[in-house]
DNA sequence: CGGACGTATAACTCGATGGTTATGGGATGA
DNA sequence: TCATCCCATAACCATCGAGTTATACGTCCG
């Protein structure tokens, strides 16, 4: 619930494997780890760990039916990135309002 | 010029101290190795490392003056991630439209 | 109860990477 | 020219993390 820095959501997708665990759940919603493991290329224990990060991030929730669990993407983890993102692009954007910065661009 | 993909961004920014560099860049505007080094908390040596990292990706230019070497940063490169973020958030939101798996949400 | 199934954890290996010190190499200036 | 400065590269080291196999734990079913 707690915003978390960019720093962890970062660190936590910049795995491709773990990247696409995040980007299946959001695609085609709630999944167990079984249905996950078949497509993601590495082993199950793998996958298994890449959840617990995903997890540990605030990129998903995991819910428990019998033997299996199944995850889902909380993709409103995402918004630090998107905070930070745009705010880096809005720096950009004012120093492109100073005249100075602006002329010393021009002239390369 | 050519749009990268997000995982060469993702990789770039993970690292806190590249990160931090390249919001300096994005902050305060241009500046050259020795300045940046001063407030870097690492060696010069590491420093031009990770400029030389986010030149690669695209988010950094350099320009030679003399003896020295400035550094600026290319926001614009940023926007894969934009993209990427705001596109796992959207399938979330047409899954949210798909009344199928809203009843599956509404009952759990 | 016992075996098969689904998932998580343990223990380990290994390659990637971020840090260091040492050095190279071009530019500056006495 | 020679010393100094700024930056990049080289070479090396240590840590981290993603993968593996083996195993433990809980659930379903016969």
């Amino acid at each position: 619930m707690t915003p978390l820095s960019p720093d962890l959501l970062f660190k936590t997708l910049a795995d491709p494997t773990r990247r696409a665990l995040f980007e299946r759940l959001c695609r085609e919603g709630e999944q167990t780890v079984g249905a996950l493991t078949a497509r993601a290329g590495v082993s199950q224990p793998a996958v298994s760990k890449h959840l617990g990060v995903l997890r540990d991030a605030g990129l998903v929730s995991d819910r428990h039916e019998g033997r299996q669990t199944h995850y889902r993407a909380l993709p409103g983890a995402l918004a630090p990135l998107l905070d930070w993102t745009s705010q880096m692009a809005g720096f950009w954007e004012r120093r492109f309002d100073d005249l100075e910065d602006l002329l010393k661009r021009m002239d390369q």
